[in-house]
DNA sequence: GGAACCGGGATGACACGTCAACTATTCCCC
DNA sequence: GGGGAATAGTTGACGTGTCATCCCGGTTCC
């Protein structure tokens, strides 16, 4: 269920907007940033995703024209992702859809009761994995 | 938590034994069949998968040895998939273990009223897609 | 000062999924 | 029985994600 809940909604979200789930993640993120920039890295935490996943998204958002690379003056090995014009329209557009339909086809699938059932669930599996002795993917800081 | 959840009993999946979630699924479908032979639509069927996906990960399958196809005598567009020797040994190594895995990560980490409650969250939200019109590309308003 | 090491990031190879054609066969109905 | 729809499956292109590896600048320590 969780598969087919996460692909119609992406679906939907590609089709009115043509942001993939990845790419608005990403420009969600940057958009609360200072300047809708941010150093790579703490793009990489703030997603929980990995630097090379996250370089190749960014190259390809750079691509598309959604994001730019800026090189850091303080680290120079460091880089900035830093939202575009483009990038900026984009998730304007496509937050409120987004929101609507995850609202319409998951929190209104269930009671409010149901919700924080799921989230203790979560959190509770998510206690499991962090307490575990060599799970280190996501919070290896 | 879903996509961590997932991501860590694949990889202990995948380093345990070398099979794939995916693989996993396909030689499961199979070995519970008759003479671990199904025709393609079946288990697409069963899977869930479409017809393309399922294609495709056949003939990486089948690279590696795990299944083969075979043509079907009474409908010649027809394709049987069957389970290779190799392919049933790799599932009967990764039956116990994979169920293992679940139990540790998931099972374990829940109570009994909790899985229950879980499966009709599941249940509410797929019949909320299952009734849908199709929602128009055209956000149809 | 230089060697060893670490952390930020990029890159290439590859597995996986989806979409959009395309082929080939079978079904169905006039 | 002949033609169009439906069915079964394949293929190629492309976006995405992971792993291993490399590069390079900064730190540390001798």
């Amino acid at each position: 269920m969780q598969h087919r809940l996460v692909g119609r909604v992406a679906r939907d979200l590609q089709q009115a907007t043509g942001l993939s789930g990845a790419d608005y993640e990403v420009l969600v993120n940057l958009s609360e940033a200072p300047a809708g920039r941010l150093r790579a890295f703490q793009l990489g935490a703030a997603t929980g995703w990995e630097k090379s996943r996250l370089s190749h998204h960014i190259s390809r958002m750079e691509d598309r024209g959604l994001v730019k690379r800026e090189s850091c003056p303080t680290d120079s090995r460091g880089a900035f992702v830093v939202m575009s014009a483009a990038g900026r329209k984009a998730i304007e557009a496509a937050a409120p859809l987004h929101v609507e339909h995850v609202r319409r086809w998951f929190i209104d699938s269930l009671t409010s009761e149901q919700l924080d059932a799921l989230a203790d669930m979560a959190e509770a599996v998510m206690a499991k994995l962090d307490d575990d002795p060599e799970s280190c993917p996501p919070p290896c800081e």
